[in-house]
DNA sequence: AGAAAATCTTGAACAAGTTCAATGAGTTTT
DNA sequence: AAAACTCATTGAACTTGTTCAAGATTTTCT
């Protein structure tokens, strides 16, 4: 409300309004891809042709659990969460935040088009690109050096998901949570505690009482 | 000890000896790659050209935690733990079990160069194929329809990854062990239960407990 | 075959983490 | 400005899992 009020009044902000008229931002993906190929600017451009833009708000869902995963999604703006929900003891656990510069999906449901475990939900509003399973295929097929950036990005994240798999065995709670503000210090404010405390499989009152002990020294 | 006095009566189980003389037994490794890609007489040669072949005795390390990861080690017989050891409360933690049709290797060690994290030891006496990073980089280069072989065997890791995070979140002890005994079967009886507690994250003789209360049924 | 090492079990005391319930502060919505 | 959410905190009772120590069994080594 206050904001549209304001670009009324001051034309130059309505950069700040990010309406569906604003120029897409694809730097921040080019730079994705780059960061492992090289690529030319006729194959920029045809990987860009490929990609959906979307804005998602805060709550809304871009993934529900059993629903496909249609698409492989990049934040260039916002924050994401993936978590799985156990109806058993109806309780959400968060696997990954995806935030600027990261991809989410449930890959299993992409890959082999089948239901999803994931939800993935916006926990602020969100710029988004996205791309499709046969886009994808096809980007692939054309230009198939694009493989090896597609390879190296699963490498990342299985080396992400060891580390997090190796610090849930070796620590405890206090040592998990201490790990996470040097791990990503940029979130701890970011995002509220009780999911944190849910990503670090901790219950919400259990990681407060860990910050009141950290608080006392 | 048994089985040589055998041997040496009967020369027709040499076959079982698994000699050095034996013809190295490329099936497992070409299916592992056909599985995701269609490849020719001549690349499978190139391929096979690239790897080493080793034996394992059981007990004998492939890598210790601090070396670096030269390899990507491909199971043929036998069965592999990459383990984690934590010097604060002198615990091992186990990653994986890695056995026949599977890849072993410290991938963050391996792709920069830099000292594992991991040990990776063998279970049982093994047969190995490894790969080393120049080569597997000369083979993507040479043949670049590789890297897609390359890149679907990491999603397939990402998945698996994913999937026991989950489960770590939100099962306890004796559900990730049920769900150990559907999902894994054939290793029940192949491995110490102690490692499989280690796997699932629990002490040993948590592990026997949950047995003991599973088995009064 | 016998010794040594590795494995599995059981119990008792303890530590880590959860659940439930109540409270208060901070944000959004109306 | 009030109402309704969301978020964080705290304490008490409870559950899950650990640690330590001892004994029994099985496997491996010589």
């Amino acid at each position: 409300m206050h904001q549209i009020k304001f670009t009324l009044i001051l034309p130059i902000s309505l950069l700040e309004l990010n309406s569906v008229f604003d120029k897409i931002n694809y730097s921040p993906i080019l730079a994705n891809v780059r960061n492992y190929i090289n690529i030319t600017n006729e194959e920029a451009d045809y990987f860009v042709s490929l990609l959906k833009f979307r804005r998602l708000k805060k709550k809304q869902f871009l993934l529900q659990a059993y629903d496909v995963c249609k698409y492989e999604t990049f934040v260039i703006r916002g924050c994401l969460k993936e978590y799985f929900t156990d109806y058993e003891n109806v309780k959400d656990h968060i696997t990954r935040f995806v935030t600027e510069g990261g991809w989410a999906s449930d890959v299993e449901s992409f890959i082999r088009d089948k239901p999803s475990v994931l939800n993935i939900e916006a926990l602020e509003d969100c710029e988004l690109l996205q791309i499709d399973y046969a886009s994808m295929e096809q980007l692939l097929q054309t230009y198939p050096k694009f493989e090896r950036w597609y390879r190296i990005g699963f490498q990342e994240e299985y080396i992400g998901f060891q580390s997090r798999i190796i610090k849930n065995l070796a620590l405890g709670g206090k040592e998990r949570y201490q790990d996470f503000l040097e791990q990503y210090p940029h979130l701890v404010n970011r995002i509220p505690q009780h999911q944190i405390a849910s990503y670090l499989g901790v219950s919400a009152e259990f990681l407060s009482k860990i910050r009141q002990k950290l608080a006392r020294k």
